[in-house]
DNA sequence: ATGGGTGCAAATCCTTTGCACTCGG
DNA sequence: CCGAGTGCAAAGGATTTGCACCCAT
């Protein structure tokens, strides 16, 4: 989903202002690589598009991306590979993911009916729901045609 | 989902004869553990209840989970906490999780219409969907009420 | 008998933590 | 200045793996 990162940017400045937090070079080079990544990265992409830059330890990333949840303006994922990735949160566009069993590439959509159902189901079990995920296994685009027999896993 | 704990104990031993695999003690103590379970079993937990009759170790656990399901008799899941959890699985019984953020209790909810609208919107991006994961996140009835002003998280 | 299964413990892998040092405000 | 942030390396926790021995078939 297409966010705008220097948008991002400026939030996770004022967030640190709010809250009296050093706004280090560390802080935001992590932040700068994850809010202008086009994908869904993992900790350890991170660290090296921020290693360009300045040396950042593995802890201050983690920690960095910690910040960048709790502050609401990253989305922490986990597709099953051991690890998990970060993506920026663009407020208010919810989107599901489709990842590609073959090549891991991730896809998108979004609905706002099927927001709505899956918040209706949960409520018919009197459950108060507050968020979710949903992440739909298969086969992308290129992989059905460069396997058109292929069944996805 | 109510399962038939002793019919896919006998698909196990069906998968096992049909494969030319040993029907160990292990692997049926595993099994039964896993199909008679009312609720999602972390290895730690199958490895308790294993316990009681049968000495198994971790290595053969986690081996004989892994088993069950590339059967496609157990399904593995993964609530962030740090481990995964397995069901049993009951063939064409699709059903979603909700789970409470406050005391962790799952319940659960199935909903065809559901099911084929998460298909057609993945479709929809040019994907061939295979299955998906949906997890919703909330408050459990019994958390609601210990305490109503809560916001779930 | 015999090939795979099992147990044990060591090894992995991602992530977290303790602690002395450094730096942004 | 000074409390919070950082780096390093060691710790952690779930899962995997190597290998000698054991057991269903």
């Amino acid at each position: 989903m297409k966010v705008d990162g220097t948008k991002l940017l400026e939030e996770f400045r004022r967030h640190l202002a709010d809250h009296n937090l050093p706004a280090t070079q560390q802080r935001l080079a992590v932040a700068e690589a994850v809010f202008f990544a086009g994908e869904h990265l993992s900790a350890e992409e991170v660290s090296r598009r921020v290693a360009k830059r300045v040396a950042v330890g593995t802890a201050t990333i983690y920690r960095t991306l910690d910040l960048l949840v709790r502050a609401g303006l990253a989305k922490e994922h986990d597709f099953g590979e051991g690890f998990k990735r970060y993506e920026p949160l663009a407020p208010g566009q919810a989107h599901e993911h489709c990842i590609c069993s073959s090549c891991g590439r991730v896809t998108e959509f979004a609905n706002d009916r099927l927001e709505r159902m899956i918040a209706l189901l949960a409520e018919e079990v009197e459950f108060r729901p507050h968020h979710h995920r949903l992440e739909v296994y298969g086969l992308c685009r290129s992989c059905q045609q460069a396997n058109p027999l292929a069944r996805a896993r």
